[in-house]
DNA sequence: ACCCTCCTGTCA
DNA sequence: TGACAGGAGGGT
């Protein structure tokens, strides 16, 4: 890394000289976290992480060193020729540098982990009395789902959002582990849900929005064969949820 | 479970 | 003008 801007005041805590010389080894995704490795160049094997988290309305951009910025930057990276741009309209992204790697990553097991199978996701899920989509959100848990993904997942596994998670039965935990590998996978290979703000690193829109089947869907049909419910939002723990009474039960 | 905060933009 | 928004942390 052969430079660091920091624009945005609010980043000011940010330890410039704990990065900017650093080489990028690893790039990697942790639930939700972006971490970037970086290796000191007087000892390789000692490394700190660079980690960074899009929130609401974060995301990353590649451009050309001489390029102009668009605005809204918060955070521009020099490597050696290309720029990473974090920008972020509501500044609710936040970026932090660690040096231990257990510091760097969330606590909870990442949702798209091979490990994850119904029977890991049932010991997460033991003896919570909260509702399963709320659960479903907890990165303390399972890390990876947010509000969106959640209320997808639910409806794709058939399950009532306001279930206690810890009461699913062996049924339910096999539909939803399911449902949640293959509605981030989905997801993903949509590059995501863009509603407004959201493009990747490439300036690519996420074309998931045409594949939502309750999320943000109030008063549409349900979409699953042969329902014919309707798509109702609620409210759990101060967010939107969005399912259909007839067929998640 | 509830409430609030951070921040900015959009829409009714 | 107020409600709401992809997130998360805090307090009660």
């Amino acid at each position: 890394m052969s430079g660091v801007d920091v624009l945005d005041p609010m980043l000011s805590h940010l330890d410039v000289g704990a990065v900017v010389g650093r080489r990028i080894g690893d790039i990697r995704r942790a639930g939700k976290r972006i971490i970037v490795e970086l290796a000191h160049a007087e000892d390789e094997r000692v490394g700190s992480y660079l980690v960074l988290h899009l929130r609401m309305t974060g995301r990353l951009r590649w451009v050309e060193a001489a390029e102009p910025s668009p605005g809204r930057v918060r955070l521009a990276l020099d490597l050696d020729g290309p720029r990473l741009l974090f920008i972020d309209t509501r500044r609710l992204g936040t970026v932090s540098v660690h040096d231990d790697p257990a510091a760097a990553r969330p606590t909870g097991v990442d949702a798209l982990s091979g490990e994850l199978d119904a029977e890991l996701l049932g010991e997460l899920i033991r003896g919570s009395p909260q509702p399963i989509k709320p659960w479903l959100m907890r990165q303390d848990r399972l890390a990876g789902i947010g509000n969106i993904y959640a209320s997808e997942i639910c409806h794709r596994a058939a399950i009532d959002p306001r279930r206690p998670a810890g009461r699913l039965d062996d049924a339910r935990l096999r539909r939803l582990v399911d449902s949640v590998r293959s509605v981030l996978r989905e997801a993903i290979d949509c590059c995501g849900t863009t509603f407004s703000d959201f493009q990747d690193s490439q300036g690519r829109i996420g074309s998931y929005a045409e594949c939502l089947a309750v999320y943000g869907r109030v008063g549409e049909t349900c979409r699953r064969a042969g329902c014919g419910g309707h798509v109702e939002r609620i409210v759990q723990d101060q967010r939107s949820t969005f399912f259909c009474f007839r067929c998640q039960l």
